[in-house]
DNA sequence: CTATATGCAAATAGTTTGCACGGAT
DNA sequence: ATCCGTGCAAACTATTTGCATATAG
C-alpha cells in the first residue's frame, strides 16, 4: 500500500485524496510551510483550498502524525514525526536540514530527564 | 544608571521611556510575548500602543538586544540576549525556564561547528 | 447510509505601515 | 530647526469558522 495512505491509517486518520497529497508533499520535501504545501498541491490538485490544509495540518499535529518546526522570524514548517533529531536552520533562507543528535550525551549535558526535545542550530547556508 | 537604560545605550538605541519600560518588563519576566508586554505596560503606561511595541521589538531584535524564542503552536516570546542556553518549555501552559547547556558536549554530540544554537526541551509543568 | 471532509466565503486575529504630532538635542 | 519616536487608524496577512455539498468507509 501507498506510504502516505499507510501512515494516515496507522494514525487513525481517514485517507482522503487531499490528505494523501498533503502527506506526500510533507514527506518528500522534508520540511515545508503551509504556503509551500498550498503552492505545491495546486499544480496537480487545483481545487484544494487553504482552509482544508489548515484543518488537516491541525488535526495531523493533534494526532502526532506531523509536528511543527518553529523558525524565529518566519513561518513554521512541518515534518513527519520520526525519531528524535535536531535541525540546522539557515537564518537567511530558512531552509532546514535534519541532524542526528546523541540523546544520551544531551541528557548529560542538560542534567535533566525529558521526553521530547528539540535542538536547533543556526548557520547560514547561502 | 538604570539597568535597562544602560542596556539600551550599549546597543545604540535611544532610551525612550517606552523602550525602558519594554526592556524592564522583558527582563523581569524572563520570557514574555507581545501581548504580555502590552498588558503589563498598560497598567502603568496606559498610552503606549501595540504598534510601538511591535516597532521596538523588531528593532531590538535587529540590534540583537533581545531574541525571539519560538514555541510550537503558540506565540513567540522574547528574552534579553545573554550567554547561550537552552529552554524547558511546557507544552500545556507554554511557560519557559532557562537551562544551562554545556556547549562543548553539545558540539561533540552533533559533530558540527556552529555559532548559535538553541535547545528546547518540552515537559509539562502543570 | 452515515459520519466526516471539503471548499467557499466571511469572520477573526496578528502584524505592519503611513502619517501627523510631540519631544529631545 | 531637525530628527526620530509615538500613537492612531487603516491596510495587510495569516488563520479560523460556519455552512452547504460531496465523499470515504
Amino acid at each position: 500500500m501507498n506510504y502516505a495512505v499507510e501512515l494516515l491509517k496507522k494514525s487513525g486518520i481517514k485517507a482522503t485524496p487531499q490528505r494523501v497529497a498533503i502527506t506526500e508533499i510533507i514527506h518528500s520535501s522534508g520540511h515545508i510551510d503551509i504556503d509551500g504545501i498550498y503552492k505545491s498541491i495546486k499544480v496537480t490538485f487545483p481545487s484544494l483550498s487553504l482552509a482544508t490544509i489548515y484543518k488537516n495540518i491541525n488535526s495531523m499535529v493533534e494526532k502526532k502524525f506531523i509536528q511543527e518546526v518553529s523558525i524565529p522570524n518566519s513561518k513554521p514548517k512541518f515534518e513527519i514525526v520520526k525519531e528524535v533529531h535536531g535541525h540546522i536552520i539557515c537564518p537567511k533562507c530558512n531552509s532546514i536540514a535534519d541532524i542526528k543528535v546523541d540523546e544520551t550525551i544531551l541528557r548529560n549535558s542538560v542534567d535533566e530527564k525529558f521526553d521530547k526535545f528539540s535542538l536547533s542550530i543556526y548557520r547560514e547556508c547561502c
